[in-house]
DNA sequence: CGCGATTTGTGCACGCCTTCACAAGCGCCT
DNA sequence: AGGCGCTTGTGAAGGCGTGCACAAATCGCG
């Protein structure tokens, strides 16, 4: 999975204010109906059935339903959902009408990639500022963007509202540039580092570790490759090699 | 959580060969466990408990001995785990002693960076294969590697004994290449393009979507921001704003 | 040799998530 | 107006994962 775990989810017993507090994994999965429901709009579509939505989107139609149900009731019984609203509805739950202001710090191989990225702009993010410790990078300019000296962070967060802090440094440095972000009063990060990260409670940390997906499949294909080749047995044994599917 | 659903697992009710079924969940959190285990290592550690390598994972005590305890019985009581003997375990089971062949296609923004990565080559993967569509970038070299046309990726799979794919293209060429890889044996795929993939049963795909990640980030600052800025009332009528913690 | 300190391995209970199955609701056609 | 087909929304059941708490096992020391 790949995901730290998030720091807090204060323990409000009964005042939710007039927010849904929303299972863990049904926010998950919002972002890829968002997808599929832009999609479907540059089709053309006004409506969409939950199996066909669950479809595109690659999920169980019971489970979309289940999930769609937790943001309201935008469905109309015996036609489908609304695309149009229903993409509007996913956007503000996700406050993604605030185009979010992020700021991305390391930008060597990995952060060059991840600064030149077009699918955060299409998705309501805006990257304001990069950062690298690194004298050589500091100055150039990378998609019209000046890379500056990570000191400035701090000041740069406040000044430009950045609310989102993406670190793409070598492992080593990962901690302090953390620090640095909260400090400066950033609550959610994105960590793209080999290592954990230790960040006060009320921050949101999430990891990306592009090997461990890698290690994940090799595990997989391990054991695939330990179960055709037996030794001599009882393969087969019971039929369907392809079961389920989903 | 940014996965895609695994396609198979076949339904083998009792005839597992000699191969553990770990959880899934247990999976996922080996590669951190292995991480940690050679940062151990390098400081000269033999042995740790598991407080210590919890700890330097980032996870619950209970839930690593349960996680190694999947494994078999490779700790000592009273003393800990072996450092050394730990690491092999893992990396047998994960399969990371042979060294996995990797194609990657599409050597755009996001393949350039994945192909120069070194975190890849560290844990046990070499890239042997870069392909792309775009007549373009064929025949340039990264990392002293050749950029080949997409039609050879067939070829390449079989001859190079390739037996991972990454897909970096963008989301319109991904299902094409994905359909290119299975054809050719490959049976685990790792996508970055932010589209479904459809696979046979038996062929596992793992989905990074840097967006999604970022989405959810919005969503808990979105929720953060809601509960502090209350209209007029009922904030902190129950106390603590940071419980739990992990 | 025995005892206490330490740490693993695990039984158990709890909560979250998924999935099935179906009642309730909506629109269309006659 | 009435009925029929289609689709949503949800109650309930089952499975999976987590974390506590403790018994079992090992080491070191007197």
């Amino acid at each position: 999975m790949s995901q730290q775990r998030h720091g807090n989810t204060p323990g409000n017993a009964g005042a939710v204010p007039a927010f849904p507090d929303l299972p863990e994994a049904t926010i998950a999965r919002l972002p890829e109906y968002l997808r599929a429901l832009h999609n479907l709009a540059e089709t053309g579509s006004e409506t969409v059935s939950s199996e066909g939505l669950a479809a595109a989107a690659g999920v169980n139609s019971a489970k979309l339903r289940k999930d769609l149900s937790h943001l309201g009731s935008y469905g109309t019984r015996g036609v489908g959902y609304d695309v149009a609203l229903l993409i509007d509805q996913i956007e503000y739950i996700l406050g993604l009408d605030q185009r979010r202001a992020v700021a991305l710090v390391g930008v060597g191989n990995l952060g060059h990639a991840l600064a030149g990225y077009d699918g955060f702009a299409s998705r309501g993010f805006r990257i304001v500022g990069l950062f690298d410790a690194d004298a050589e990078r500091v100055g150039k300019t990378i998609n019209g963007l000046p890379v500056r000296h990570v000191d400035e962070l701090g000041r740069a967060v406040v000044e430009d509202g950045i609310t989102i802090g993406v670190i793409a440094t070598p492992a080593g440095a990962a901690q302090g540039v953390a620090d640095e972000l909260v400090a400066a009063g950033v609550t959610s990060i994105l960590n793209f580092a080999p290592c954990v990260l230790s960040v006060p409670a009320g921050v949101d940390v999430r990891k990306v570790d592009l090997a461990i997906e890698l290690q994940i499949l090799s595990f997989h294909e391990h054991r695939k490759a330990s179960l055709t080749a037996l030794p001599g047995g009882r393969v087969g044994e019971n039929g369907n090699q392809e079961a389920v599917g989903s």
